[in-house]
Parts: C-alpha cells; structure tokens; sequence
RNA sequence: GGCUCCAUAGUUCAAUGGAUAGAAUAGCGGUUUCCUAAACCGUAGAUCCAGGUUCGAUUCCUGGUGGAGCUACCA
C-alpha cells in the first residue's frame, strides 16, 4: 500500500540532516540518510532520541564510544533543540531541551485532526470483506474476517485513502443448491415465521441435513461394494444437487424461486449480524450476476489463445510456465466454478470504480487461489491486477481443535455475540458500578464491553497468524483486553467531567512552564508515536499494531493516574497541563479503538 | 510427493537487524479515609535444533525437527 503522509517538520528529520552535517565536518563524508538510525530512547536509559552509531564507523575509523561522543559534541555545539547527551556502549542517547516535549504536546493537543491525514487519491481502495455463502450462517472464522475488513477500511481512510467497502456474497453454486435440496425433501415448507429460526441459521439446518443424508448415502454404497472416492461421486443426493444446478443456470423458473426465497431468508439473517457485530459495506457484489462476465472473460480469454480447451470441452488456464499448474475455468457442462466468478467481479469492479486497489480480506486456506486469479488477470493484460492484495489471514482455532462446519463443530457468531453482551452484564453487576442508570443506558454500556473484549481479542492478534480462540480468555476483562482499555478511557472522562463541574479553566488555556516528570513525558512520547502506528498499520494491513499501540497507551496512562494527582494538583500550571494530557489521552484511546471498530463508553 | 506459512514463559500474545526478549493470564506477595481497584506495585518463569552472514540475529540465509494450509469439474 502508498501511504503518504507530511512528515517533513519531525523531529527526527531535523536530527537526521544535523547527523549528516556532523559526520561531514567531522570525518569529511557525505554518508546517505540511511545510514543515520535514529530511534527512540528506551525507557531503562537517559535520553529522548538514541543514535545507533555502528554503521558510522567505517567512515568515523574509531571506536564506537569516541565516534558518538564526537557526534554528541558536535550536536550539543550545533543544535538548539540538543540539550545533553550520553553514551552507552554504540548508542548516542540524545536529551532535548526543557521545552521540546511542552511544545511538542501543545501541537498535538491543538490539532483535532492528529494521526490522520487528508485524502490524497481520489481514486478509491476497494476492500472486500466478509463474503459469506448463503447455505449457513455466519461463524467466529466469519467474524475475524469482518472484523479485519470493517478495521483495515477505516486505517486506509484515517491515512487518506477513499476506501469503498465491498462484499461478494456467494450466492450461487452447489453448496446452496444441496441446502435448497434438502429443505425441498425434508423441509415440510418450515420458513423462518414458522419456526421462529432466524433465516440464515435455518437453511443452515437444511445443508447439515444434506450432509447427514449424504454421508448415509455413502457409507450404504460403500458396504455395497463401491470404493469410496467413486461412492462420493455417484451418490444420488449429490447428482440431484447437481442437476439442481443445471437447472438453476439454465433458469428453471421453479429453482429461481425457491433459491430466491431461501437466500432472502439468509439475507435477514446477515443483516442481523453485521448489525451486531457493527460492520457494513458500501455496496454488494452477487456472484449469481458477476459469474456471467466470468464466463464471457472466459470465451475471451480463449479465443485470444490466452486459454485453451480440453477435449470433454472444459477450459483451463496454463500455469505451469509460473510454476504453478493448469486451473480449470469453466467445467465441461458448461457451468462456472469460484474462478470464474472471481474474475468476473474483479473487472466489473474495476469497471465500476478505477480503484487505486483492491485489498481483498479472505483466509490463508485461498493463497492459492489469489495466486492464480492475479496470474490469470495478467495473462489478460489487466493492467490493474499489480494492484489486488490478498490479505490473507490465519485460522481460528479452537483449543480442541479447527472448526468443522460440516460436522457443525462451530463457534456460531450470533450465539458468541449475546454470550459476549451476557457476560459484561453479569461482570457490571457484580461490581455494581452502573446502579442508578437506566437499562436502556445500561444494555448500551454491556453491548459496547461484550463487543469491545470480543472485537479486541480477535484484533490485537497479527492477521497473517492463525490464532486459538479460547471461550473462557475471550471473556476476561481483565489485562491486555478491550474492557480494560474502555475502563481507561471511561475513568478520564469522568475525571473530566469533575474538572468541569468544578468549573475549572483547562480546555483552551495554556499551561504556561512545566516541567514534566518522566512518567509524563513518557506519556507524551507514546501520544505522539500514534501517527506512526496509523501509518504502518496502513501499510501492513494490520490493525495488531493499533491494538497493541491502544494497550501500551493505556498501561502508560494508567500508572501515571495511579501515581499523580490531577484534580487535587495545586500548582495551576499543572493541574492544566495534567488535564490535557488525560483528555489528549482519551481523545488518542478512542480514536484508536474506533479504527478497530471498537466503541469507547463514557462510564462503565 | 510438490508448493506456502508458522514455531518465543505453563497458556494466550508482543518485539522497523540493535542496548538487560516485553505484556497478559495462571502462581506467590502487597496497595483502597484520596480523581472509578474492570486499577496499581513486587516476585518467579521463554526465543524448536544445528550451522552460516553481521560489530550485533527472535528477526536474514542453509539444513533438520514439529505443526498448519493448499495441491477439487466444492466455494
């Protein structure tokens, strides 16, 4: 991803060229820029900035404490901004005058737009997430992939990308025709008003049926002598499901209608959940109309001799020259399979919106196939196909195991969603914090903590790492969680409130000279480190980084709540200053979760 | 078999090639007349193995071991 952002008037630039210019004078080199590492300095030492100066020594010929003590010098000569500095080992740690982290802070905390920056492209990222079948209701591998989705779309934007949130429902194919088949067998026409089933869980019901159908099927022509690969080919439940299919493509009016009806069921279902768990999309692609362009690319590719035709009168793509092998595109009955429809939706999206790119949000288990779909939009001369990524994310496991839908070992996402909400009730009552509020606000508080430790726990996770879902961590509110993130931000804004029920002057005043101590300056440091979170979690596609950053914050601000006074500070100057910082703080804590899709309440 | 990814405290997760590998949780021990104790502090505990590159390797390279995924005329 591009990511571009003004950085020009940091302080690390200014340090960077100064670097150079002292290396000039001292050792007579220009030496490129980078050369000059320039890195925060770790808390256990003195200093604001650190110079790792090992790289500089084959030009400074000397040992690496002389080399940094005469850069040192130098700067302290040379730049106003260095005040002091130290020397442990190769490493130049730089301490900055009285007044840079002050003055560092009023800039930020005046700035209501802080980390973000501006549009700069006005041609769209597209990002496609989410992209259910609709033969099943949604599961925790779901809720990953949604969560990642809804997170990545809001870093891209907060980094200046238009950002077009999409979905690419499955709604076509064999597994919802053997969801139609069995509910057509066995559904003695239940819908979802009848059963009081929400919509999507019960044609799920219908594709475990097919399943237990299918497998008695099966094992009965394998005790009869079939070897299994062939039974599982010729078993009857599975041809009717494929001519099923045939039927559907070819437009049988009986087939559209009931497919119609069982996926506006689905619909409904979805509709719930994303609202739930807090996820939308800008507009939905259906592979049912995008699996025709697939098809006629197809024809295309063929006649231009990009693809060829095998004998039973299937088309594949040639892949061997990349290393990769032949990928069917179009089966010999003529009908299309997931490629098809991919490629389809790909160049009607480019039609649709010249994206700048296209990040497409689906598990690792299709590296593969992401592979092959940019290769195959290559060999068509697609100049955009550079531009598609895969972010390509782990499983979620469970601590017996992987999930099995088939065998309807899942983790359903409504069901996990009301235990989440369930369990902040029940934590809240306990501690009776929430007594004297009313259960609208109430119910509000325990959706925004079950959702958040939900939201949090599958997010602080690396997205390329497959991750174990433990039911009983997951709702812990205690420690590296997003409850004990919203505790922060809720005890600042109560602070807060205080300061103004006590009509203190702090908003819009200047705190004049303060002296910070460590913690505080610590503190400031981390808030201003939030930009560079931002960025890089938008050029990593990794809204980890924005988790974790948010916790670090949080601990940070923690023990400096814990072990100064803010209210009952008697000095004016930093009293304000104490204010700011907390509500600075706040501000950066919400913001941060709010990219993470994560509500922030205002008590708790 | 081929290709890809992963391996860090008991467990779940961190660590742009940099200083003494951080947290959380579970364990043990503390903190509340005071701004929300869903908090804070202390204690103990880890880089799969063997080489290599480098001033410096959890990070990069090679080999091994262990695990996962893909390699479907399923999506």
């Amino acid at each position: 991803m591009t990511t571009i952002q003004n950085m020009k008037t940091e302080i690390e630039l200014i340090l960077e060229a100064k670097i150079i210019e002292a290396v000039k004078s001292l050792y007579e080199v220009e030496v490129p820029k980078q050369a000059i590492q320039i890195q925060n300095t770790r808390k256990e030492f003195t200093g604001d900035f650190t110079v790792v100066v090992f790289p500089l020594l084959r030009w400074s010929k000397k040992s690496p404490e002389l080399t940094a003590e005469m850069i040192g010098d130098f700067l302290l000569e040379n730049e106003i901004e260095v005040d002091g500095f130290n020397v442990v080992k190769g490493f130049l740690n730089l301490e900055l005058r009285n007044g840079f982290w002050p003055t560092q802070f009023q800039e930020i905390y005046d700035n209501p737009e802080f980390g973000r920056s501006v549009i700069n492209n006005e041609d769209p990222c597209l990002v496609e997430y989410s992209s259910p079948n609709t033969n099943k209701p949604l599961h925790l591998g779901h809720i990953r992939n949604n969560l990642l989705g809804y997170s990545v779309s809001k870093i891209l934007e907060a980094n200046g990308h238009k950002v077009v949130k999409t979905n690419i429902v499955n709604d076509r194919g064999i597994h919802i025709c053997k969801s139609m088949l069995a509910w057509k067998k066995w559904g003695n026409n239940e819908t979802p008003e009848t059963t009081c089933i929400k919509g999507d869980h019960l044609v799920g019901k219908y594709y475990v049926r097919f399943e237990q159908e299918y497998r008695a099927q099966v094992g009965s022509l394998i005790n009869g002598g079939m070897e299994k690969p062939e039974a599982e080919k010729n078993a009857p439940l599975l041809q009717e499901a494929h001519d099923m299919l045939r039927d559907w493509e070819k437009g049988d009016t009986e087939v559209i209608k009931l497919w119609k009806m069982m996926n506006d069921w689905v619909y409904a279902g979805f509709d719930i959940t994303y609202k739930n768990l807090g996820v939308d999309f800008d507009v939905i692609y259906y592979e049912s109309e995008t699996y025709k362009l697939g098809k006629k690319l197809v024809e295309k590719g063929l006649g231009k001799g990009v693809l060829f035709k095998k004998e039973d009168g299937s088309i594949w793509a040639d892949l061997k020259d990349e290393g990769l092998d032949e990928k069917l595109l179009l089966r010999s009955d003529g009908t299309a399979v997931y490629m098809t429809q991919d490629l389809g939706t790909a160049v009607q999206r480019y039609n649709d919106y010249h994206f700048s790119d296209h990040v497409y949000v689906v598990g690792n288990e299709q590296n593969y196939h992401f592979q092959v779909l940019k290769l195959i939009l290559k060999k068509m001369a697609y100049p955009w196909s550079d531009h598609l990524f895969h972010l390509s994310y782990g499983m979620v496991e469970l601590p017996e195991g992987k999930m099995k839908s088939r065998e309807g070992k899942v983790v359903d996402a409504d069901d996990l969603i009301e235990e989440m909400i369930d369990t902040a009730r029940v934590m809240s009552e306990e501690l009776g914090k929430l007594d004297g509020y009313t259960e609208v606000e109430k119910n509000s508080i325990y959706r925004k903590v079950g959702l958040g430790a939900l939201k949090y726990f599958i997010l602080k996770v690396d997205p390329k790492k497959s991750m174990t879902f433990d039911p009983r961590e997951s709702v812990d509110f205690n420690g590296n969680t997003g409850p004990f993130i919203q505790y922060t931000y809720a005890r600042i804004n109560s602070l807060l409130k205080k300061a103004d029920e006590r009509s203190i002057e702090w908003k819009n005043v200047s705190p004049g000279d303060v002296v910070m101590s460590d913690k505080e300056k610590d503190l400031v440091k981390l808030i201003r480190h939030y930009k560079f979170v931002i960025k890089e979690s938008s050029k990593s596609l990794n809204p980890a980084l924005v988790a974790n950053y948010c916790y670090d914050l949080v601990k940070e601000y923690n023990q400096f709540y814990h072990d100064y006074s803010i209210l009952r500070e008697e000095n004016q100057d930093f009293k304000v200053f104490r204010l700011q910082l907390s509500a600075m703080t706040g501000r950066v804590i919400k913001s941060g979760m709010e990219l993470l899709g994560i509500e922030v309440p205002e008590k708790m």
